[in-house]
DNA sequence: ACATAAAATGAATATTTACTCATATTATTG
DNA sequence: CAATAATATGAGTAAATATTCATTTTATGT
């Protein structure tokens, strides 16, 4: 007989909200210490109470503020995705004041992109693959995708070269392109048979081709 | 005190080898349990005695021929990697016979390696990626690409309208973009924003760009 | 039929780990 | 300086689960 993985209820939200600048650093402390933990042992073995131990808070101030380990790795999660669609739109807002080039500003991007996920590499793979995320993150990760796509579109809009007949769909190319090739190299990076410059301007090669075909 | 994660001795050999056609079975249907188990639950959810009991073995038979939870994904992982690179090299196969163009040849390729990946999307998915995988598995993973990425310059040395200057790179790209790619979209189709038939046919033509470009 | 090896069993074990709560400490406010 | 609210503590709990092993059942070869 297997155990009936019984219908545990799991609490939802944190038992207190930090309102004192004192706990308002503790947290920041533990998504800190939880970053780093994750980062070394992976999610399954990333205990809470080795959170704890790293932040330098005990366990018990830890479920003050997050009510499971999932909470806590979904709040990274989340800054996660902030920053990157901050330093998109970063991106577009630069590109459409200075005209650069289809090519340069494509390069810029798929630097942007590459810098940004190498920052920490295996944190980003665990909170995006390892852990299993319940279904609502996961919808919220579309959902920035398709904006993303929508928002690259609208900046190549501005760029007459491009042939593509449905900017919707190279938008959404593009995006997919950059962050899949991007996760990839960031976390297995194979500077022997490829260098990360190289690997770069192919990227971007084949974007330009690709939007900009005959 | 934290626990010392103790180096705990782990068997790393199973306990016996089939060598009866009974036992044989036995094994296959241990790992047909687990796909299933896998599938359903995750890697963390996807008990032992949970995949014993799909597989209508007892957990001390399992644990006879696997000597950990682990191996048991490691060799699903193996049979699906060793399936992948059969694929491919089926393609390659008939590619060199027919001669097909490069357009068509690619439409295959992407359309085989799609076809592939959607058969058990969420299984592949685990096994890759929420599984915590040891570094050797890694490494084989590395060199399965590598490996790829060489056949597949071969493949593209036949075609002359390639302008790519260095075919080793190209067929890097050309296998990364696919797999990053076809993962992706069969793990989350997204039928709504860019259907899958479309999507094939852009990633194609992002490729064909990117080799033939002027 | 017999002996021996292979295969299968599953209750029991040992460990891990997310999470709680009663209590203590520290800050704020009037 | 109360009095109250916010914050921090950490030993303890309950549940889950990977793995073992002594025993039984089944096949094989002579």
């Amino acid at each position: 007989m297997i155990a009936p993985m019984a219908a545990r209820k799991q609490r939802l939200n944190p038992r207190k909200q930090p309102v004192q600048n004192r706990s308002k650093t503790t947290v920041d402390t533990i998504l800190l210490g939880a970053a780093q933990v994750f980062e070394v042992h992976g999610y399954a073995a990333g205990t809470t109470n080795r959170i704890a131990e790293r932040a330098g808070v005990s366990i018990g101030t830890l479920y003050q503020y997050f009510p499971s380990k999932e909470a806590i790795a979904v709040a990274l999660l989340e800054r996660h995705i902030a920053d990157t669609d901050h330093r998109l739109h970063e991106w577009v807002g630069h590109m459409v004041v200075e005209q650069h080039g289809l090519c340069d500003a494509l390069h810029d991007y798929v630097n942007g992109m590459l810098e940004m996920h190498s920052k920490q590499p295996r944190l980003q793979h665990i909170l995006l693959e390892e852990t299993p995320l319940p279904e609502n993150v996961h919808q919220a990760l579309l959902e920035a995708e398709r904006h993303a796509a929508k928002t690259v579109a609208g900046l190549l809009r501005l760029y007459p070269e491009i042939q593509h007949p449905c900017l919707e769909h190279a938008g959404f190319m593009v995006v997919q392109t950059v962050e899949s090739l991007t996760h990839r190299f960031a976390a297995h990076p194979d500077d022997q048979f490829i260098p990360r410059n190289i690997f770069i301007d192919e990227m971007v090669a084949m974007l330009v081709a690709y939007l900009a075909r005959v």
